[in-house]
Parts: structure tokens; sequence; C-alpha cells
DNA sequence: AACATTGTATCTCAATAGCGAACATATATC
DNA sequence: GATATATGTTCGCTATTGAGATACAATGTT
């Protein structure tokens, strides 16, 4: 049961960041993410996306108010994944199915 | 190269809705609808989010102006991976992180 | 104790998100 | 083919975003 602010300082702390050092980092200003933090604010998608990508974590897992899962090995490489071409897409899929096929 | 707008103006088609029936389904007004889909407005993450929630895909497919990958391979994967043990998952990773460490 | 860094809080302000309602066009029904 | 009716398009309005400035309280550093 966490927030998208108790999510965003989270993801800051672990970083060992200022509101600053972020704001510096994700073309934010330092009172706006400090509303974010706090909740007070309702992020543009934009925003917010730039935020998650800095983090490396999904927009889905940042906006889902409600579930605290925790961000883990598949979640990583699903966003990795995902900025990658389709052709690399292709290729690591069926990587994947000739290494695990055993496994289904 | 698609982007939200063409992406949501698709998936509305596809659904066979007109702008007032999906604004009634994801607490939006018509003419906004209608600005998201042309593309002249900056959408809220909350917003957005209830358009993927309604059309079932995730917000990271949405927001992405890239290319135009079908995001199924990605979601595949991701699927894929997610029934994987902790250690496989690791694996993926790293051979992920060695093949594409030139790309981002 | 003086100083630097960070977090908390509030205010101003331009830009615009998101809505309602009017207007326009397509599509159906007679 | 005239006229309803559903759907799409445009526009003005208000509330809110997000930057920037500033002030002050904690907290640490020297």
């Amino acid at each position: 049961m966490s927030t998208i602010g108790e999510k965003l300082r989270k993801l800051r702390k672990e970083k060992g960041l200022s509101l600053d050092e972020l704001a510096k980092e994700t073309q934010s200003s330092k009172s706006y993410l400090w509303e974010l933090e706090k909740g007070t604010k309702n992020p543009s998608a934009e925003k917010l996306s730039e935020l998650a990508k800095y983090f490396g974590v999904t927009l889905d897992y940042l906006i889902k108010e409600n579930e605290n899962k925790t961000f883990d090995t598949a979640q990583r490489i699903f966003t990795r994944v995902n900025n990658l071409s389709e052709d690399d897409q292709k290729k690591i899929e069926s990587i994947i199915e000739t290494l695990f096929s055993d496994k289904k």
C-alpha cells in the first residue's frame, strides 16, 4: 500500500540523491518534486515518465497506488527490453525459448 | 511510428466506440479525448492511466512515441520471464546487458 | 559557533489540462 | 430528400501544473 509519492521518495533515497540533484537529472524543479513526493500534485504522464525512465522502473509500477510490489528482475527486464528495437526483442525472445524451453 | 493520439484512436476504433461512449467509460470528456487523439494535449498520468486500464494496455505502451513496435513482444517476454526462477531471470538479464550494452 | 547541505513550506506566474457547450458533419430513418 | 440523431470538431473558460524564487528549519561538517 504505497502511493506514487512514497515510491518516488523511496527510489530517490535508494539512489542517495537530494531533491536538488534529482531535479537536475530529470528536468524538474525541486519544489515540484517535493510536492510530488508529498502527494499534492497530479503529474503529467510526461513528467512521471521522465522519472520512471531515470529510476529504471515502469510507469505502470509508479502509478499503481495499491500494490507495493517490489521492483523485481522481471520488471527490470521488461523495461530494458521495451527500449530495444522490435528485432532485438525478437532475438531475446528466441534466446529465452532456446535456453528455457524445458521450463514451461 | 505512432503517437499517443494515434494509438488511442486505433484502440477506440477497434472497440467500435464513439468519443462520447469512451468518455463515459473513462471519466473524461469527449472534447478532451478528441484533443488527445489529435495530439494537442499532454495528458496527466491519471487520465492516461484510466484509458490504458480500459483498453487493457500498459501505460508504457501508450507513452512511447517511438517506433512502430507492437509491444507485444516485450509483453510476451515479460510474462515468460516472470514465470522463471529468480536465478534464470538474472541470467537473462545479464545476457541482455551483454548483448545490448551498446544500445543506450 | 559558523557554515553548508537538504528538506519543508509558501507565493507568484505563464502555460495549459480538462470541461461544457456550441457548431459542423456524417449517418440513419422517415 | 428532408429531418432527426449520432458523432466529430472547435473554442472559451477555469483550475491546475510545474518552474522559480524565497524563507526557514533540520541536520550535518569544519
